[in-house]
DNA sequence: GAGTGGTCTAGACCACCAC
DNA sequence: TGGTGGTCTAGACCACTCA
């Protein structure tokens, strides 16, 4: 058995030139593009285990501490879930136990609670010139509205106005919609193959126009609280704009800074 | 030089019942428990440094991976601070680079501005119920009610009405409040040795009454965001409750979702 | 050059899970 | 019983900082 070994990293350093900016990266760095590659490539389907440590290892010729670090980070980073004794698996929003990753809105007393889905549109646009610039659509090329509410009980809570990008979701239609059961971003990985990463929002107080306050059944210039959200699929690409009305009466927008 | 050991861990498993429920804990997690024990009772300041992970590991009687580790976790939980080549320092919000940290309004146009404050009210008081209770106050002790403006340039946009427990804030005065320059948690750190470690908040919508109104240069009943904090020092322990109104015309709340 | 954190390795052992 | 992730160790080497 031998302790020291002085063999130097089997894949050579990315970056071995002698002084420029990107400096270095390491090992584990290198790992984590090649796994995120291969997610975004669609080799292991969202819920599928991926291989264990000891094959990626292998495979990659690094050891398994080095894998180890690459996995930890895409773990944190809500890419993947570990399971001890089972494997690590792809994150998925279809059968999320943390439910509700996206939405934010909770009862103001009790737990979250489900919420009742109502469809009101779904069809295919021009979107706005806003709209179209944060989805980075080609000129010309039409997007996917959905607007729908969210009920809680019999109490209409949320206005949701979506934009999608034409091109990714051809098949989505209202029928689409409303058969599905579970989250809207399950349907998304499942028929299209499109998986939220991660989002921006910008919330705003304003007074509710007229129609949004029928849908809402509130009184026009009612405060409501306008959320809007940004959601990137890997590689930061942005791949959905909506904005959120929501009622704030007997709900609330929960954060948690640290 | 020796390969292989089998001496098992100095520090005895905390846990050695056979099979009772906690069911395990790692030695990394029990470190992390004596380090964050040490920053609570003020063995190392904010701002100052630890010591190195080799003299943590010597003092602990464990290796450096497993010190590392620990440091790790307190350093993702913002409780600890790493610098390469010059070692690992406790958290601050005085020296804050990524100031703002609890502060999500931003402005719409341009990366986040400096706000002015304006202090209106600083005076002890008994509080509210929920607030007393929010703050698990002894019964009949005073808080200390602190209200300020925020402006950007001219404009008011925050309106702040905040609550501390009278007695962790003993001297605390609007002399001392008006003062002091940088953030208000950074005073906290270093004039009453209360460190803000992470806040959880409610925002709901509402119309603005007539003096919040005309504080903000708003017109009654305009839509405003309220953001109530409730934020949290070592051990979970709540110390301080405060409820913003944030005039959400030229800002917004920023938020990222992972 | 000395000291710090950062990376990487190899190997042992433990806890959990499924068959 | 075998495979998976989880913990822990010891040691080598690298990158960064500062005197």
């Amino acid at each position: 058995m031998w302790c020291n070994r002085e063999v130097p990293n089997s894949i050579p350093p990315a970056n071995a030139q002698p002084s420029t900016q990107p400096s270095f990266s390491p090992l584990y760095q290198q790992i984590k593009t090649l796994l995120v590659r291969s997610l975004q490539g669609g080799e292991w389907r969202p819920g599928a285990a991926i291989p264990s440590e000891m094959e990626l290892a292998a495979r990659f010729k690094v050891s398994q501490g080095t894998v180890r670090k690459a996995i930890d980070e895409m773990a944190a980073e809500n890419l993947l879930v570990r399971r001890q004794g089972k494997g690590t698996f792809v994150a998925t929003h279809a059968e999320d136990k943390t439910k509700y990753r996206f939405l934010r809105l909770t009862p103001d007393e009790g737990g979250p609670a489900g919420m009742q889905r109502r469809l009101l549109d779904c069809r295919r646009m021009r979107a706005p010139a806003d709209v179209a610039q944060a989805l980075a659509l080609q000129a010309g090329e039409l997007a996917v509205q959905v607007r729908r509410l969210l009920l809680a009980g019999e109490q209409p809570v949320v206005l949701d106005d979506i934009w999608l990008p034409g091109s990714l979701f051809q098949g989505l239609t209202a029928e689409h919609l409303n058969t599905h059961r579970g989250p809207m971003y399950g349907l998304f990985e499942v028929d299209f193959g499109v998986r939220m990463i991660r989002a921006e929002e910008k919330i705003r107080a304003l007074a509710a126009a007229p129609e949004e306050a029928e849908l809402l059944a509130l009184p026009p210039g009612h405060p409501l609280l306008s959320v809007e959200r940004l959601s990137f699929t890997y590689g930061d690409r942005p791949v959905e704009w909506r904005r959120g009305l929501y009622s704030t009466a007997s709900h609330h927008y929960r954060n948690e800074l640290s």
